[in-house]
DNA sequence: AACCGTCACAACCGCATGCGA
DNA sequence: CTCGCATGCGGTTGTGACGGT
């Protein structure tokens, strides 16, 4: 299902991404935001491209995304929008909250274009066995449809025409939160051996543990804790203690209603000056809006 | 047990687009 | 207007899982 880490002539990581490139990419966007792709890999301590760096962020990474089946209303809005839109994946995307695009692309190749099909050819055959039946009783000589049903819903399906139908996408109550990896099992003995001593300390001692309710401190028990659904455990606080500088000091207690949705203090003093806007070294606090922050960096005072 | 075909999906690639100099 | 860079987007590929023979 996965791909087979390799190297490129340039020596740059491709394929399967490592939890511990994972948690690198996670604890370096978190704490410092995404504030040009193509240069934080070099950063982060990251041997990948840029562009591979904002992929995985997007597609699997990223706060608030919703893994798992799609529901009969998700696929029910993909075909409508899609019917709509064409494939414009992306303008889909933002009609489920929660789904990628490339999820979406996905699911539609392997599972609804099949169903679809499937549905097209029942459809068709139901036609041309009424027709027959009409045909038979009239005892006319019709022709076949050469062009075909272009227009293809499930069996299940009840798909209006009409574009405004007010279909609400499924809240994201499920889980607000992704699984870092489904890999968890080989994330027990992380080895950090690079240059950015932010990540061994931070992201091995503390990222995880910030946001694990149950006082385990195994890897594991991490990363389940961030998958969380915010229900689960709504009523309760994270106090978060570590010597990191990490960005959840600013805010000293987090839960998990609020620890992707709350702005945050972004350190970018690492950054090149000449790489950040103005209003950015200006300031002295650099929150990015959350709807911006984890597709674009943009910083706001 | 070994082989093979299919499936699901993460990830890559190339082109398009936006934006600032 | 043009150029270069960064990012976004859609098509495609590669690979492990899985089921059937």
């Amino acid at each position: 299902m996965v791909r087979t880490p390799s190297c490129d002539k340039s020596g740059l990581r491709k394929g399967t991404w490592t939890p511990e490139e994972d948690m690198k990419l996670v604890a370096y966007v978190t704490r410092y935001g995404c504030w040009n792709w193509r240069q934080l890999p070099k950063f982060a301590g990251l041997a990948r491209c840029g562009k591979s760096c904002r992929l995985r962020w997007m597609n699997y990474l990223r706060p608030n995304l919703k893994r798992g089946n799609f529901t009969p209303q998700e696929e029910e809005c993909i075909i409508r929008m899609l019917k709509k839109l064409g494939n414009r994946w992306s303008a889909i995307a933002a009609e489920l909250p929660g789904r990628t695009d490339n999820e979406i692309k996905n699911h539609w190749h392997t599972t609804l274009k099949k169903r679809c099909q499937q549905s097209t050819v029942t459809n068709e055959e139901a036609r041309a066995s009424k027709s027959k039946n009409k045909e038979s009783r009239a005892g006319t000589n019709s022709v076949p449809n050469k062009n075909g049903v272009t227009v293809s819903v499930p069996a299940t399906s009840q798909i209006s025409d009409n574009s405004s139908d007010s279909f609400s996408p499924v809240s994201s109550s499920s889980s607000e939160f992704s699984s870092i990896t489904s890999d968890r099992s080989s994330m027990g003995n992380l080895v950090f051996e690079d240059d950015f001593g932010f990540l061994d300390s931070y992201v091995n001692e503390s990222f995880w543990k910030e946001l694990n309710l149950d006082g385990d401190t195994s890897c594991t028990e991490m990363v389940d804790s961030c998958a969380l659904s915010p229900n689960q455990s709504s009523s309760e606080s994270v106090v978060v203690e570590n010597d990191f500088g990490s960005f959840l000091d600013a805010y000293g207690e987090v839960t998990f209603d609020n620890f992707w949705s709350e702005p945050y203090v972004a350190d970018v003093s690492h950054v090149p000056s000449e790489l950040l806007v103005p209003s950015v070294v200006e300031s002295e606090y650099f929150t990015p809006m959350y709807d911006d922050l984890w597709g674009q960096s943009h910083f706001v005072q």
